[in-house]
DNA sequence: AGATGATAAATGAATACTCATTCAGTATCG
DNA sequence: CGATACTGAATGAGTATTCATTTATCATCT
């Protein structure tokens, strides 16, 4: 009798979760398009061709289903940039190169990924919450880069023309300069240039450490 | 009888138009409280202590009230700035320094305007409006800094030393690190420390034009 | 094999809100 | 007075959530 119960439950689950990620595809699309506001259970059934009682069933409140789209996609984010980090292998050089990769990689910026974010950007003041979660991910990849700068300035192969480099404020300045390709990536869409940008932030490191970041 | 009216009409115009201030004042505090999506008419109407009748009888629709809003903050954003840069009477350092007093100034940046800003940005994607009004302020504002950053570099004393920097890379990281730091005054609020940003900004500068903006 | 029954998943019409907008009436002002 | 500004209860459109019912799935039994 308990071997039955455990056997039905692990078919249910496999099913279940299949459905679930389904809807949150469908949410994060939704958001894209039609902002949070826009959002309504009726359209992200639709989107997932479930019926509205589905999404419920599955997330109980659309707050807590919005709640997990975000997490999705911020948990996609830190992915890829740690393993952007760890291919590097901890030469800081390297990892700047790889975090422009990540930061301008056509899945990690899809439009759609970049509206979503930018959209909870917009509730975080109102939403403890969303701004907690958004916090602590910039808050993470700001110090990381901080790093990175530090040890290219202090370390870096220009025998000491580094040293009145701000490290702080120079990571600051890259940081910036990524979200700001990811704003005209908001405005422009599809048809961003994702290889111009690439050049724009590498010719931003190769003005500030010459010698690593040669022009080629 | 035309006179009659015409004063009539002239006196009504100022009370009104205190009113529709009124409301729009009200409705900026609104949304930087509860977002886009939590500002209801209600509330507009409360915090502007007159009847929810009342903020349709002047904007029409919640939507060009919302527009409204909208426009009064971006039009803020570019008195101030042309201002700072008309003080700064064409030198390109002077320009850069009034360009972070003015963007970290405690009324220009203000918290509630900050968090208007980036609500307007989160439903920017959805409603192009929006997008049209928010985007063209910072494509202008960028083109300027393109210039300033560029002058700087043909023109800075420094014996041409400037001469393998990325203009309008070191622009974007400038604008991106200003951007930066409101996402900050959104999520700190008040206590935000805006010497320490104005000094990190400054250290920016720095580190890349060392002749021209030394560390005092 | 095929049928059966037990269980979980999914449905979607009905419910119970919230909120923008309307408008008939009131207050205010010169 | 005459004209405009303002009021706020009533309207109705839209939407999250509920839940009684239906559908799907698979172990077990003929």
């Amino acid at each position: 009798m308990q071997a039955v119960t455990d056997l039905a439950q692990r078919r249910n689950e496999a099913l279940a979760s299949r459905t679930r990620a389904a809807i949150l595809r469908a949410t994060i699309a939704v958001i894209a398009r039609h902002s949070l506001s826009g959002t309504t259970v009726q359209l992200v059934a639709e989107a997932a061709k479930v019926a509205p009682g589905t999404v419920i069933l599955h997330f109980q409140k659309k707050d807590a289903l919005l709640l997990a789209a975000l997490e999705q996609i911020a948990a996609e984010f830190e992915t890829a940039r740690r393993a952007a980090l760890e291919a590097a292998g901890g030469d800081p050089v390297k990892a700047l190169e790889a975090i422009i990769e990540v930061s301008l990689d056509p899945k990690v910026s899809d439009p759609a990924n970049v509206a979503v974010w930018y959209a909870f950007w917009g509730e975080a003041k109102a939403r403890k919450l969303y701004l907690e979660r958004i916090g602590s991910y910039d808050t993470v990849s700001q110090e990381g880069l901080d790093r990175l700068f530090a040890e290219i300035i202090s370390k870096g192969n220009s025998g000491g023309g580094y040293r009145h480099l701000n490290a702080e404020a120079l990571a600051m300045g890259f940081s910036g300069l990524l979200e700001w390709q990811w704003q005209e990536i908001l405005v422009s869409g599809r048809n961003y240039d994702r290889e111009a940008a690439k050049q724009t932030a590498r010719a931003y490191l190769a003005s500030i450490f010459p010698q690593e970041f040669a022009p080629h």
